[in-house]
DNA sequence: GATGATAATCAGCTGTGCTGATTGTTTTCA
DNA sequence: TGAAAACAATCAGCACAGCTGATTATCATC
């Protein structure tokens, strides 16, 4: 799915020019995403627990789509930065409880900011008329199915 | 980036709904390919062999964005299906004339239709209208850079 | 004609995500 | 109450995809 003299029908295909909108999109913010020393999979963790409050590792699996085994090497990087602790649940001592720390709010402050500014470059040749209607036709086409 | 109460923020994001637009015009589109037993990618190179003429698999991969060591595998399943052959090419024998055989086009032929209507279902809870305005904003938004 | 580049291929490395099992804890309900 | 089932987190090891690097045959250069 790349670009020199793709034919027609795939390039103005929707399947296509979603993939490469995400593609300049995420190119862009892992950019700026590098400077934070984020991943996009730690930043979306992070900016999750920070917006929807403490969760278990499973909720906050559930949450980003990320399989149970592979979100405790996440949970493990977010701590090694010092961006969220492990606390012990005292309602259910199985499972964790993972907050984020001041300096994780802080961070995640920041990564939203940047996740603005990322969009803004990455949309630049459209008008911000255009970028509106763009994402108000995204959300109806994504939110809700018939 | 899955749906189970994502905060707002990463929601409303275009990173996710760029993401989500993909993934649901793939799901549908693979669901229809599996009629046509071909995969996302095999269905891609034929197309794209179909439409631009005979090339080199060297070639193909480049513009399909497929790393050369991985094509092999692409034009072997294609070939084992009957859909294209290999040609030497008699200007540079080191290389393979890749083209598409009658069965082929036929079946690139019901590919395209296929697409067409993955696409009309994928964003049927769009007005015609505000596909055809969501398509042209992708294509202002893909195309060049600045 | 010798040197360096190029197309296709293959063996094997790497990284990512998953399955399945384990441990400790909670829930259920006989 | 206490035995069985369910569940959170973790880990080891498998599966898969894509890539690096080497090989063979051919071409281009000079």
């Amino acid at each position: 799915m790349s670009d020199p003299h793709l034919p027609d029908v795939l390039r103005h295909s929707l399947v296509h020019l979603f993939a490469a909108a995400a593609l300049k999109i995420e190119a862009q913010t892992r950019r700026e995403l590098e400077l934070l020393e984020l991943s996009p999979r730690l930043m979306w963790a992070l900016l999750t627990l920070s917006e929807s409050g403490p969760r278990s590792q499973r909720q906050l699996g559930d949450v980003l789509g990320i399989d149970r085994t592979t979100m405790v090497g996440v949970i493990d990087a977010l701590e090694e930065l010092g961006l969220i602790a492990r606390e012990r649940d005292p309602r259910d001592r199985r499972a964790w409880r993972v907050v984020v720390t001041e300096r994780g709010e802080a961070k995640s402050a920041w990564a939203k900011k940047m996740m603005a500014s990322a969009e803004a470059l990455a949309i630049k040749n459209l008008t911000p008329a255009q970028g509106e209607t763009l994402r108000k036709l995204l959300l109806k086409l994504v939110d809700e199915d018939a």
